[in-house]
RNA sequence: GGGCGAGUGGCGGAAUUGGCAGACGCGCAGGAUUCAGGUUCCUGUGGCCGCAAGGCUGUGGGGGUUCAAGUCCCCCCUCGCCCA
């Protein structure tokens, strides 16, 4: 028998016991019960990351240990393989996106095989599949049906270098978040999803989630969707007589306003400024504000640009005629595009009052401080009042606390036909058209004489031309297409013309889970039966990147479904957990900085479960791993040192000298390492694997043989198993096992073994340990006391001292206290 | 500016939630084995003092509570993320 490690030998040996078992095919008809592991599938951009290696080898564990603790698990994998890149790929290097990404899948699937995850291959899905996009079309359909999704003009996000639109989502700090370049605006004709008629519940299924996802990944949608509780008001333009509603978190301060500011865009602007003869004035500001990102236009630090508009609103609070400015950090598509300023409250405000030269009133005096906190002077602070305070300068309302305040004010506009109180939510909905090629069709025809036409779920899918021509020209290869818009009405059988644009990649991956229950169905978009086994999703694994776009829009699409009654629950992902990134010497790894590390190396000088275990032993999953940092060398010798142990145990494997307390050890290690895998504490988990190994190395150096031995081992190598599976396998085959450590159980422990028959207690003199007793557990305090005064150092210390105290924790501590 | 999180040896990181700080590993040093070592095996390894026994000190900084603080409370500094 073989006693050294060669992992080119033994992955590829196992690998293919793996599969000639069919073990990690999840079974419909089985009796055990189900469990959904699932991890966010990759975009095929190249092969294979570190960071994809980190993500997998933690689902890979969590989805091994939960077929060892005795449940049938599915684990399936896919790609999400529509996107920019592939496309970019064919504009640049004339290569073919379908060729570029299954070339590029293939090559994942190698790399993946080779690392010895335990996928069900048999459910693979590609979104860019046809057979799969025809449901993701289905699912806009779905939508659209339901009147959740809809098509409206828009001032979007527009990235010049990828030629598309962009979600709000997608743009990170004016950016691209995907080339990085700045994001401009423009007007177009767009479709988009009604996320926001689920804004409220997205925020209140939270609850549900508290217990089992990050704490950050809820703070982090919560503020995304940032809602916030205040009040329309409506204002009434003096000299033109227009209503203009306003939103404003802040009514309490209504009297506090000083002047009225509306977005540049704003559909009534142009006109006030005509009516007081400042067109031309205003189209210049209009071209000079719209050159600006929506960054440049809000940043606190930069010029607040505006522009007088001739007009006045009256407050409807006081009868006051406020100034109408259009101002560039007011943007048209949050709120109503028209805000009430109130300068002594807010910092824009103020800011713009006093490059204005506009009156400063305070209406919230803030509560005295402690050190008598000096009286707010409205005609030199530089810093709005925003804390709490009291209602003051509002006459009806004084001496209100603001809360107070802004209900009273809210109920009293209310009842004057002014205002009411009104919610508002951050999020925007979700725009999902995209003018590019390499995504799914949007399956809508616009006919002359029918308008907008949905294509017949019969005629799904809405295919994408083989022969698209991304060489020339601007714009979308499907745009320019000969023939592919061309297409008779299906209700009028006119002549027609398909939408050319196709839906965002989010929103393949929005479902895809779905779609993993029952993936080869070719005439539903899932299995009802299917879904009702095994969703939701028991465990979910990923990025921590995707803590908002992905999680959302999943979230989103499940509630909507579960509205038109294809699903049964609300929320599709039970437990979530994120991993860290994988960074090289502190540098996130990206192309463009050229220090991408791939696991070739690595797997070829020390196999996959030398890579595998080293990603999982560097620390906790949720934080950075900096490549710079770990020894992958460190992880392999102690797998090396594994199978010596082994071959040292079965050279001489009768029963000899003293192994009891390898034994309690054995068991006491197998209850720790179970709560570990528990709470996803993988790297401790390692730790105390090697404490055992290293307990059975003393154990054989000091004669100790026979059954414990092989006790010992087997728990290593089961509980190894979920993340260094080969190495498991072959310990557990050298042991003389039968069978495969994949599909053994988990190893269960002796709780009397747990109990420790004697304890040392820690003897402190004023807190400062002085010495050690051993002593049965459970010994009385006076016992452990004599012992402790005893001992000759504790005797030292205690020298010409009182004892005024003695503190005992049982079974853990004793102190002498001697200062009074 | 607000919110959240973090700060522990040369490094990655452990610490029943108030009870022996530094588990486990990397690295480093010394030794053994080896023709050789980028092998393997011992031993040591927070800092200072000491031949040793042992002592002092030590978890970003400062204060506090407690017999006892990495852990709890107050103030401050630095870094990260998110929202303004």
């Amino acid at each position: 028998m073989a006693t050294g490690y060669n992992p080119a030998e033994i992955e590829p040996r196992w690998q293919q016991a793996w599969a000639d078992a069919a073990l990690f095919v999840a079974d419909e008809s089985s009796p055990k019960p189900p469990y959904y592991a699932l991890h966010m599938f990759p975009y095929p951009s190249g092969d294979i990351h570190m960071g994809h290696v980190e993500a997998f080898s933690l689902a890979d564990a969590v989805a091994r240990y939960a077929r060892l603790r005795g449940f049938e698990v599915m684990n399936p994998i896919g790609w999400d393989s529509f996107g920019l890149p592939a496309e970019n790929a064919a504009i640049q290097r004339g290569v073919d996106p379908k060729a570029w990404t299954y070339a590029n899948i293939e090559t994942h699937a190698q790399t993946m095989r080779q690392l010895g995850f335990a996928w069900d291959w048999s459910r693979r899905v590609h979104t860019s599949d046809p057979e799969y996009y025809k449901w993701t079309q289905w699912l806009f359909l779905q939508l659209l049906d339901a009147g959740w999704a809809y098509r409206k003009d828009a001032l979007v996000n527009w990235c010049p270098t990828d030629q598309t639109v962009l979600a709000n989502e997608q743009v990170i700090d004016g950016r691209c978040d995907r080339c990085d370049s700045e994001v401009t605006k423009k007007s177009l004709t767009q479709w988009f999803l009604a996320i926001t008629e689920f804004a409220q519940r997205l925020l209140d299924d939270m609850a549900q989630l508290e217990p089992t996802w990050p704490d950050r990944v809820l703070t982090l949608q919560r503020n995304w969707i940032g809602r916030s509780e205040g009040a329309e008001v409506t204002f009434t333009v003096d000299e033109a007589g227009d209503e203009v509603v306003v939103y404003t978190t802040r009514p309490d301060t209504l009297f506090g306003a000083t002047f009225f500011i509306v977005a540049p865009e704003h559909p009534r602007a142009r006109a006030w400024a005509e009516r007081s003869g400042r067109a031309g004035e205003f189209d210049e500001f209009l071209r000079r504000v719209q050159r600006k990102t929506d960054v440049e236009r809000q940043a606190a630090e930069l010029d607040k640009e505006g522009m007088f508009l001739g007009v006045h609103a009256i407050n409807p609070v006081n009868g006051e005629r406020l100034p109408v400015y259009a101002a560039d950090y007011v943007l048209m598509d949050y709120g109503t595009g028209a805000i009430m300023c109130v300068p002594a409250h807010d910092q824009r405000d103020l800011d713009f009052a006093r490059q204005h030269d506009l009156p400063v009133r305070i209406v919230v005096q803030p509560e005295p401080g402690p050190d008598d906190s000096p009286q707010l002077d409205p005609a030199t602070m530089t810093e709005a009042a925003s804390g709490d305070g009291v209602l003051v300068n509002s006459p009806g309302y004084d001496g209100l606390p603001w809360q107070e305040g802004k209900r009273r004010i809210t109920a009293d506009l209310e009842a004057k036909g002014l205002g009411r109180a009104a919610v508002n939510y951050r999020l925007r909905d979700w725009l999902v058209s995209r003018q590019r090629a390499w995504g799914p069709p949007i399956p809508i025809i616009y006919c002359e004489a029918c308008g907008v036409v949905p294509v017949p779920v019969e005629d799904l899918p809405v295919r994408l031309p083989d022969d698209m021509d991304f060489a020339e020209g601007s714009g979308s290869a499907l745009a320019r297409h000969p023939s592919f818009a061309k297409v008779e009405c299906p209700r009028c059988g006119g002549e027609a013309r398909r939408e050319t644009d196709t839906t965002d990649t989010f929103v393949d991956s929005s479902w895809y889970f779905l779609r993993y229950c029952s993936p080869h169905r070719d005439d539903v978009a899932f299995d009802a039966e299917a879904v009702r086994r095994w969703m939701p999703v028991d465990q979910y694994t990923g990025g921590v990147e995707h803590a908002i776009l992905h999680l959302l829009y999943a979230r989103f699409v499940t509630k909507a479904l579960h509205d038109l009654g294809h699903l049964d629950f609300v929320e599709p992902f039970t437990r979530l957990k994120s991993q860290g990134m994988v960074v090289s010497s502190g540098a996130k790894m990206s192309k463009s900085r050229g220090n991408i590390i791939e696991p070739g190396d690595v797997l070829e000088r020390f196999g996959a479960d030398t890579l595998r275990g080293t990603m999982l032993f560097a620390g906790p999953i949720e934080e950075d791993i900096d490549w710079a940092d770990v020894s992958a060398a460190g992880m392999h010798k102690w797998l090396t040192r594994l199978l010596r142990l082994v071959a040292d145990h079965t050279a001489d494997p009768v029963e000899a000298g003293d192994t009891i307390a390898l034994r309690t050890e054995t068991h006491r290690k197998t209850a720790a390492v179970t709560a570990d895998f528990d709470g996803y504490k993988y790297n401790t988990a390692l730790a105390k694997l090697m404490e055992l190994s290293n307990s059975v190395r003393a154990t054989l150096q000091a004669g100790g043989r026979g059954p414990v031995i092989a006790e010992a081992l087997s728990a290593v190598a089961t509980m190894l198993s979920p993340i260094c599976p080969h190495v498991a396998e072959e310990l557990w085959h050298r042991l003389g096992h039968e069978g495969l450590v994949a599909a053994t159980s988990w190893p269960t422990y002796d709780e009397a073994l747990l109990v420790e028959a004697t304890k040392r207690i820690v003897v402190q003199v004023d807190g400062r340990l002085r010495d050690t007793v051993v002593v049965p557990a459970g010994t009385a305090q006076d016992d452990v006391e004599a012992q402790g005064r005893s001992l000759h150092n504790v005797q030292r210390h205690l020298d010409g001292r009182d004892v005024v105290k003695v503190v005992w924790v049982p079974d853990r501590l004793l102190n002498f206290v001697t200062r009074s």
